[in-house]
DNA sequence: TAGAAACCTTCAAGCCACTTTAAGGTCAAG
DNA sequence: CTTGACCTTAAAGTGGCTTGAAGGTTTCTA
């Protein structure tokens, strides 16, 4: 029943490889395409081949990205010759800004938290009526476009968090 | 100098409503092509024209928009009979399966820079060498894609914050 | 009265990090 | 010789916008 690798010897097929690193097969192909893994030779099928040094810098990869960082900011880090002092330095700047990113959009969602839970209490289903959209429309009407544009939760530079 | 409305008996242009209301022009046609405003007559020119109303829903929006709603939630609020008690539950239904996402993401992101920060903490400029990439991959050889899955912090449903 | 400038129109493409779909090629087992 | 598990590419879809191109309308100014 199990389909066994043919070229076993020459490493592993592309869905051998995200079985082992976690990232997707069709993922593994867009990194590729982003360049952020080199396209190595095929298999005489055209099948793609994976080493297991492949499968350390997928699995690396999925590391950086479950820390959220962007494909640019992987780019940069796959890069880096860790003798150089220099890229040493690049490697902790990139995770200082990083980290700017992710506090940034904590305070936003904290924020946000606490306006959606004041706004839950208003109506607790209990006994007297529903205000909610009252009290939204209400907002809305006190609201002014300019006071209300330091409200916003969007950053336009990196906001995929 | 500044240009006036020619026509300001029948309401503000797209300019002036994105000004009132905080919600670009672009975003405005926006809005229309996804059905959450409706689409009004227009001017002799061809020109869009706003209301107060109109400019009341355009900060409703905007305002829940501020509170990190999908169109699809905010959809749902646009629809609703403030007067029935059923669309009062849906309205905090609604704000509780938003509350919930918020407070998904919320958990996600503490983790991270908890992550982010004893991973920074490894290398403070100081003296010793940097370690920062080593450890990084040291971690991916130490982890299974297995243990891995449960660390994602991407959830497919609903995941725009 | 010409033309600049400030506004408006539509349609299309770009952004990010993927996922999904379509249409097909390769390979081993029953 | 067919089934089905795997692989290939290219293209489109996701969300919530923004940006750009190409052009029409209106007002102000020289």
């Amino acid at each position: 029943m199990a389909y066994l690798n043919p070229h076993l010897s020459q490493g592993y097929q592309i869905g051998q490889a995200a079985l082992h690193s976690g990232v997707s097969a069709a993922n593994i192909r867009f990194y590729e395409k982003e360049k952020l893994i080199v396209q190595r030779a095929r298999g005489d099928n055209g099948y793609r081949m994976y080493s297991h040094e492949d499968l350390h810098q997928l699995r690396f990869i999925r590391l950086l990205r479950s820390l959220d960082m962007s494909l640019d900011e992987m780019r940069t880090l796959l890069h880096l010759d860790l003798r150089k002092k220099s890229d040493c330095q690049t490697a902790r700047d990139t995770l200082d800004e990083h980290l700017g990113h992710v506090r940034t959009r904590l305070a936003e969602l904290r924020g946000l938290e606490k306006d959606l839970t004041a706004l839950r209490a208003q109506c607790d289903g209990q006994g007297a009526q529903c205000h909610l959209i009252e009290t939204l429309h209400a907002r809305a009407r006190a609201e002014s476009p300019d006071q209300a544009k330091s409200r916003g939760t969007k950053n336009k530079t990196h906001n995929h968090l």
